[in-house]
DNA sequence: TACACTGTAGAACGTGAGTTCTATGCTTGC
DNA sequence: GCAAGCATAGAACTCACGTTCTACAGTGTA
C-alpha cells in the first residue's frame, strides 16, 4: 500500500513520530532538520512533500508544527480475528476491529482480592474497571461500600447487584458463598455504590 | 492540591485539552483567544501565565505551541486500591500506582471463542493480548497453529505449553477437556507458535 | 475611599516558522 | 554521456506567534 521511504524519509519520519511522543506536540521544519542533519528548512520541506505525497503524514499549510502523523495507532490494538479456546478446528476470521484499551477515561481501577466473583471469572489480582457514574441496572457486578461507623465501615465489597421487593441483594459469584441482603431501608441510609465494573484486566 | 480555575481560566484549559484531542498538537494563543472570545493575544497569555502558576499547564518558552498539558493522564488508570471480592470486610489500602492499559504496543487482540481455558478463567468472549515476540516458558498461555494441509490447516488455538521428554503438550484448562500431545518432530515442522499471552481484557 | 485583584483591549516588537526559488552534487539507466 | 531523479545548501520572503506594555473597568475588602 504504502511507498517505500528512502533513507533521510525513514530517518525524518521517524524522528516525527518520537518528537510527537516526547513533547506532545509535532516538530517544526527547523527543528527536524537539526535531527536528522539537514541544513536548509526548504530541503526539510521537500523531504515533508514527498513523505506527504506518500502519505505517512498530512499537512496544515501554514500552520506551525502543522504535521499530522497518518497511521499513528489511536491508541487502539488491532483485533486480528477470533481463536478458538476449544477444539483445534476453528480458524482466524477476519473480524477486522481494533480494542481501544484507551476509550477507558471516566474509570478508576482496584485490584481484586478474594475468590468471591471467581464464577464470573474474576480472579484474585484481577484489575476491575469502575465507573462511577454510569447507571446501575440488575444483574451489574458494583462496588459497594458500607459506610456506617461499625467495625467493617468503609469496607468495600465487589457483588452483582439484584433489587428485590424489600431488599437489595448482594450476590458473590461463588457457590460456596452466601448473597448479602440489605433491606431498603438501610441501602439507602447506610450503603453507598461507588461504580459499576466496566470491564476485567488481567496481566500474565 | 490545585487552585481553582476561575471561569475564563477553565474554558480556555478546556479548550486546550479538546484541542489537542482533536489535532495532536496545542492550540497557538491567538487560536484560543479565537475559541473562548477574547480579543489580545496578550489577554490570552495572562491567563496561560496563571494556568502555569496553578500548576495545570507548562509552558516551552518562545516556542510555538509550547503549552505542555500537565495531568493530562497519560492514558494510564489510577489504581485506587485493592478490593475484597470475598467478605466485605476488607478495606481499601492505598496501593496507588497507574495501570496503564498503553503499554501494549507490540501485541496484537485474538476474541476468545470457547471454554476450554475456563479454568484460567478466560471465558467466551473476552479479549486476549498476544506478544508475538516475547520468549515461551513452560506453562504460558499461547497460540498454536498448525500448519500443515490438512482438514484442519491454519487452525489456532488457545492452550498451556509444556515441553516433556520427547513431545510437546497443549493442554486446555477446562477438566472435561484432553491435552493434545505433539512429537517433537512434528511440533518443529508442522506447528508455529503465533505468540504467547500477556494480557486477558473483558468489557461488561 | 482607596487598594488589590481579576478580566479585558489594543498595539507594537522581535523572532519563530512555513514557503519558495536558485543552484549544485550525486547516482542510475538508457 | 546525458537525462531523470534524488539529496542537499543557501537565501529571501511573508506571516505566524509568543511576549511585553499601557490602559481601563468591575468587584470585593480593609
Amino acid at each position: 500500500m504504502e511507498a517505500e521511504l528512502s533513507d533521510p524519509q525513514a530517518r525524518i519520519y521517524a524522528f516525527i513520530n518520537e518528537y510527537v511522543r516526547e513533547h506532545g506536540r509535532p516538530p517544526t521544519n527547523r527543528e527536524i532538520g537539526g535531527a536528522v542533519d539537514i541544513q536548509s528548512t526548504g530541503h526539510v520541506d521537500y523531504h515533508l512533500t514527498i513523505l506527504e505525497k506518500k502519505g505517512y503524514i498530512r499537512r496544515e499549510r501554514k500552520k506551525s508544527r502543522g504535521i499530522i502523523l497518518m497511521h499513528s495507532e489511536p491508541r487502539g490494538l488491532r483485533i486480528e480475528g477470533t481463536i478458538a479456546a476449544g477444539v483445534p478446528l476453528d480458524i482466524y476470521p477476519d473480524a477486522r476491529d481494533t480494542l481501544d484499551l484507551g476509550e477507558h477515561t471516566r474509570e478508576y481501577v482496584l485490584q481484586v482480592r478474594g475468590q468471591s466473583m471467581i464464577d464470573d471469572h474474576i480472579a484474585d489480582g484481577d484489575y476491575v474497571l469502575v465507573d462511577r457514574d454510569a447507571a446501575i441496572n440488575d444483574g451489574d457486578i458494583v462496588v459497594a461500600t458500607h459506610t456506617v461507623a461499625t467495625a467493617d465501615a468503609g469496607a468495600a465489597t465487589l457483588k452483582r447487584i439484584y433489587k428485590e421487593q424489600d431488599r437489595i441483594r448482594l450476590q458473590p459469584a461463588n457457590s460456596t458463598m452466601d448473597p448479602i441482603y440489605v433491606s431498603k431501608a438501610e441501602w439507602d441510609h447506610e450503603w453507598e455504590v461507588q461504580g459499576k465494573v466496566t470491564a476485567v484486566y488481567r496481566r500474565f
